[in-house]
DNA sequence: GCCAAAGTTGGTAGCGCTGCCAAAAAAAAT
DNA sequence: ATTTTTTTTGGCAGCGCTACCAACTTTGGC
């Protein structure tokens, strides 16, 4: 049983022309705001939108026209706070320029990437924002072919395609290694999600183990659970952890999910922390300032990042890579 | 210095059809699996598109066509992970059936709700999705003039323009109230965020307190915090709300993001829970279940009010509301 | 009052695609 | 071999709008 809703009926620019007793050109320069139409001209069209209830229809405007104005977000997941932030930051500014974003999820899969790149690009959108640096060949050449402005966000760590906006991930890692060894810990574990698909987490937890080794205290183990992060992965990954490993003294979580996950199994479990395990996570989450102990982390600015890509792409600036850096929040867990 | 990365260049339909040695019609045929066309027609038409990395122009294609297969959501928020939550889940279902998510964000504000559904409907999308009921008399005047399927998500307290899918607030409110009270306790008290903004948490706050005026034992006081729920926000409410009330025996939370501040704080400042206080929240976050003590809660069917919501719209199913209900999560800390 | 300059206005050719139709080709039936 | 049926094909008119241009009206200077 079809309910027969059709699309069709709505008001056309001719139509409004035809009300207003004007030509269609001087309906759409008066609804553009642009070229010159006198007062009184403005006051009949106007006049005649409101009475018709006229909506422009844009895509007939983009087919006739340049830019569809629509900037295009092809992101891993909308689980992961991160990337909700990212569209938050962007889609304030890209309002505020009368753009549009649209987006798809990949779940962290390359070759739904390539798919919902290349549907996304039927839209001929301004353009094209996606994670990280890591594409398949075939978005990449699509990418590159589309001439739509390309920014790929959250990591700087790599060849960009055109715009990136984001941080080291790499560095994050490292500063995190040299935190906790500067701290005294040597016994340090790690427990992260699914490190294949979230490269960038991956990136961070290379540069962790290499800080670590090249310190002469390699890490003793790790725990990877499969799927995205959360926070009761993190708790149970802490847990088979430290059956493994009850001598542990710290422990690098690849986020904050994870790491508050690991803070609640030592609150239930009555590890002290940081005196018998120190926690350490990444992202910087608001939930960790207010943790009974303000968890150590790093922050990351995930908005501004979102804002600023946003930004470049809007004022079409040059191809370039902005690394907005991050900070590391010493907390009470390390 | 602007950055000169013209959109034109772009391979059109005409061009492979040249290309491939044969009338557009058989190219567009092919590419959209539809209509009659030989074997060999096929061949030379996808070796032509491989060869010249032909993307099809949606743009055109809808304006030449019926639907536009783009889905409009206008949520309040992207920092409250419920509409993320949505969007998720009306997200997976779009892709498979070949549809479009475009949103934007309202930010809570009823006059920024009704200029971003004009501006959408201005890409004559298949759908609008909106949360809850409450809108402008100008955004409910356009969307019924519109001609497009309007969704209306996460309540069902009120008159649907078209389709409604979500779960009663009333009834949730009150279903805290009655828990809480079936408990024991007496001397009840609220904390929560701007209600004059989230609309569908004042719902759930006017019945809760209701349900406790009915039964003799009111709400006692109430901490209300401007702008965003967010753990801190709970935190500090409750705080303030104690300095008032040192004797409340429980507090309700207009979400679990606040509930989750409260119950920090409550471990902070060594107030056992729930003897001593006990804690309510709403929506069943995940982080809630791993908490020390698992947290009290109901628990709302977001990801699939998503999902049924897409499906409703992709398969134009007839003008109805869905109530998903919700369960309530007795958890430990109630 | 006349002419140039400035300000307005409407007509029309596309934008790239799909839908329709008639023509052509291939297959089946006679 | 011829006719009928089926399949395949290309041409072309829009979809609703904007860009461009030419025509028109008003204004101002002298």
């Amino acid at each position: 049983m079809e309910f027969d809703f059709k699309q069709q009926g709505a008001v056309t620019l001719a139509e409004v022309a035809e009300a207003a007793g004007v030509g269609e050109s001087t309906v759409s320069r008066v609804l553009r705001n642009e070229g010159s139409f006198s007062r009184k001209a403005r006051e009949r069209v106007m006049e005649a939108v409101e009475r018709l209830g006229y909506v422009p229809n844009r895509i007939a405007g983009t087919l006739a026209s340049a830019g569809s104005r629509l900037v295009a977000f092809v992101v891993p997941s909308l689980s992961n706070i991160v990337f909700p932030d990212v569209l938050r930051g962007a889609s304030g500014v890209l309002e505020a320029n009368r753009h549009q974003a649209v987006f798809s999820v990949t779940d962290y899969d390359p070759q739904r990437e390539e798919a919902l790149v290349a549907a996304m690009l039927a839209w001929r959108p301004t353009a094209v924002m996606l994670a990280g640096f890591e594409h398949t060949e075939g978005t990449l050449k699509m990418l590159r072919a589309s001439g739509c402005r390309v920014a790929e966000v959250l990591d700087v760590d790599g060849t960009a395609v055109d715009l990136a906006v984001g941080f080291s991930n790499r560095a994050a890692g490292r500063a995190s290694a040299e935190f906790l060894l500067k701290r005294g810990y040597r016994r340090i574990g790690y427990v992260g999600h699914d490190l294949e698909r979230d490269t960038r987490a991956g990136k961070r937890f290379a540069a962790f183990c290499e800080t670590l080794a090249s310190s002469g205290s390699p890490l003793i183990d790790r725990e990877v659970c499969s799927g995205a992060s959360s926070v009761e992965s993190g708790r149970l990954g802490l847990e088979r952890l430290l059956a493994r490993h009850a001598d542990l003294d710290a422990v690098y979580f690849s986020n904050d999910d994870m790491a508050i996950g690991g803070y609640f199994h030592c609150l239930a479990r009555g590890i002290a922390v940081p005196s018998q395990l120190a926690i350490f996570g990444y992202n910087g989450l608001d939930i960790g300032r207010v943790t009974p102990q303000p968890l150590s982390t790093i922050r990351t600015p995930r908005v501004r990042t979102g804002q600023l890509a946003a930004e470049l792409v809007v004022t079409n600036a040059p191809p370039q890579v902005v690394d907005l850096g991050f900070e590391l929040v010493e907390g009470a867990t390390a």
